[in-house]
DNA sequence: GTCTATATTATGATAGAC
DNA sequence: GTCTATCATAATATAGAC
């Protein structure tokens, strides 16, 4: 989360200290929001460690609110992206899955305050919070694994069975291995990790395959 | 979430009175706390949806703490029974493994608020929270998983693999299916969902089995 | 664009009567 | 045990000078 799109116009005076303000208030808002909570976060406590005051803040974002915006904007960004490189990727079904999961995790890894601000805001209470799209993540991701689901099952790759049950194991990977990054008493997992669980999953638990079709 | 174990004594007078409060308030702290999240709940809208004033839960409970700390004791104390009951299941390491998450999502889903304040409590922010021990339910849930699974290894029921691996697919079925669960744009799974994709995982998602032992 | 100083409201908690 | 009335503090946000 630095600087980050555009900023209009920026004309001849001082540019590069405004995007500093902008920038170091956009870090200090992260780290404070994923340390207390937005609701429990100041704005005294963010513009104390960002080295500026508070009418600095209303100068850029407009309210509190608007600087969870800006964080959550970027983020939903940088998702949208991993999601998009990992289904371009070649190869079967199973490497792209393994593509995705990996981007994912990747971006989570790398990224972990905003992620826990936008992972507590997707969980947790919704009222009282910004006008933000919280299913976007969602909205992002379903669809990308749906659609590897669906094209492993045409080519006859994956098992038949329902593509929202493959789907929800996927995801099941994922959001293991995130509750597991984010919560303070897990060990991470790693991309190795990522991998021995996917080939388990892909692969089947059981020793002995005693598969009964639906 | 209603009214729990035991209180001190209960002498004469009003008992029934005393405990009809002291419920009420806990019902509507779990849903405020749900709805707003701990931080941005306030005392007064608690009492005023419990019908009663601000003494009453000072008395009960000391602080809005308090009423946060009796409202997770509770739901560690269901969370262990319902793990528990799951072991102590006859029958084969698969089947108890498919008794475990349906214990834990019927747990979960007949106690959507109170999972909901726990959940965002354990993923969120850790600062100004209240002095709980919020790794209850992972070392709870944690060992029962590995037990499982070590004991299926050992009977030859599940594939040699690393076994940290393994619980991680069978925790990343319970996490997808939960977070399915809370997220509010997720359509609930249900038992027959989570024994679909249990199966899924068990068996194996590929068609094929060009099992690459590790 | 950035500051000092302040307005306004809401919060968690309590005194003290009954 | 429950009330009314209130305290002390900290919150978000803004005027207005520079």
């Amino acid at each position: 989360m630095d600087e980050p799109q555009s900023r209009q116009a920026c004309g001849l005076t001082a540019c590069d200290h405004d995007e500093r303000a902008r920038g170091r208030l956009l870090r200090a808002a992260a780290d404070v929001f994923d340390r207390k909570g937005y609701a429990a976060a100041s704005v005294r406590e963010i513009v104390e460690q960002a080295g500026i005051t508070k009418p600095v803040l209303y100068y850029h974002f407009g309210s509190k609110e608007g600087m969870l915006v800006a964080i959550l904007e970027e983020g939903a960004r940088l998702f949208e992206q991993a999601v998009a490189r990992a289904l371009t990727c070649p190869g079967s079904v199973r490497q792209r899955v393994a593509a995705l999961c990996e981007e994912v995790y990747s971006l989570f890894r790398d990224n972990v305050p905003a992620v826990r601000v936008a992972h507590a805001l997707f969980f947790g209470p919704r009222e009282g919070l910004p006008a933000f799209d919280f299913t976007k993540f969602e909205r992002v991701l379903r669809p990308a694994i749906t659609r590897l689901v669906e094209e492993g099952m045409a080519t006859g790759e994956l098992r038949e069975a329902h593509p929202e049950d493959v789907s929800m194991a996927i995801n099941g990977v994922i959001a293991g291995c995130t509750d597991q990054e984010l919560n303070p008493c897990g060990t991470p997992v790693g991309i190795d990790g990522i991998h021995r669980v996917l080939d388990l999953i892909f692969d089947g638990l059981s020793a002995t395959h005693n598969e009964k079709e639906n």
